[in-house]
DNA sequence: TAGATTGTTAATCGATTAACAATC
DNA sequence: TAGATTGTTAATCGATTAACAATC
């Protein structure tokens, strides 16, 4: 086991929230065969600005050459390496309602190395039935494969969002994606991000309407 | 036309982001039969601090009331109209992928007061198609309806986003909310919002393998 | 009045940005 | 060497938080 360099920063979180973008704009300019990149291209491939692009990866290590640039596939190792992406990590779509649904069928979580292993649901109508090719099972049974290299997709109504995520959570489960509409809270080593659709949807509208005042 | 007070202070981006869930919290306490909510109550349904809650709620006015609480009907109007879901907001899906579908079938935008109106789609193919009870039209059939009542949800692959976008801000569009995992770029006064499932999985897989590290 | 809770202040914290010395 | 571009600094900006005076 190898321990990190004792040079080592903490990474902001908003830099870990960008490391995302600026893999697939590396992947995007290893596709369209560019070796080596500046951080300016890069920058406006990914929409930020060039500084804070280079104070981002600053946190990571030294992996550009002045003068010259980064090298994409090195940088791309790095950047993978940094966001654990050399792991294995399953997903389970907790909640087979509309939401669950769609998101069973939603071809975008493969594309990036996460798969949908397991769909899960309370409701005993609707295990055993067949979604997107794959059979709905029940807590008892998802019990055997969650552990902590699993990444909980919550679907379910929030008037039980909290409940399940003490079941998950109980279960070993360190990781969640919250697309339930309310907060939810869980114990420290637990990580939980918030996808609300129609919260942008109600941002955006107060975006709209402020620029049909201005207007 | 009325005015602004002239005290009205500029809505700080994090605090309009809030607004949302304080709404359905404020929409949760009047369903119990709550009828006045402490800072410190809504701030626990909503998932912050009350000092927090009530500088957010003190850039919209002084609509609480010292030693009581607020008004669960009367805050969630302000909310509401500050919000500006007073008018009507119809939703365009474009793009009928794998993603726009799902996004068709899902309830989330309605029950919040978005009616997905449009499914559009420029391969002919899939033109004229019915999904989820609507039929998918084309942009030539669209332009007669697009225009700044419109927000649009992209769902299109990353290659054609930009493209896409372009079209949908030619027609008078200024709120996109989009799911293609590559950014746009847009004119002063049109709003872009950004959800991108697999990176909030990727930011999950840091923070999960970091856990595992500690640990 | 006494108790409760808001609205605001001031301090802290974290993120962004431009500029530039370091260096390939 | 000259030109280019990184990595880092320092300044700015915006968001968060605790504390408390104002006041119902």
């Amino acid at each position: 086991m190898q321990s990190a360099p004792a040079t080592r920063r903490e990474i902001p979180g908003a830099t870990v929230a960008r490391l995302p973008v600026y893999l697939r704009a590396l992947r995007a300019a290893a596709a369209a065969g560019t070796d080596v990149i500046s951080s300016e291209e890069l920058a406006r491939a990914a929409g930020v600005r060039s500084s804070g692009l280079r104070k981002d990866l600053s946190f990571l290590g030294s992996y550009g050459v002045r003068g010259v640039g980064y090298d994409v596939e090195h940088l791309t190792e790095e950047i993978s390496r940094e966001l654990g992406l050399h792991r294995e990590w399953s997903v389970a779509i907790i909640g087979m309602g509309n939401l669950g649904h769609a998101l069973a069928a939603y071809s975008g979580f493969a594309t990036r190395g996460f798969s949908v292993r397991w769909l899960v649901d309370s409701d005993p109508a609707i295990i055993g039935r067949t979604i997107a090719g794959k059979t709905v099972i029940g807590f008892p049974q998802f019990e055997q494969f969650a552990d902590d290299g699993v990444i909980a997709v919550l679907a379910t109504p929030p008037a039980s969002a909290q409940a399940v995520t003490d079941q998950v959570v109980a279960l070993g489960i360190r990781s969640i994606l919250n697309f339930a509409p309310v907060p939810v809270h869980v114990p420290d080593g637990v990580e939980v991000r918030k996808v609300d659709l129609a919260t942008e949807l109600q941002i955006l509208a107060f975006h709209g309407q402020r620029a049909g005042v201005e207007a």
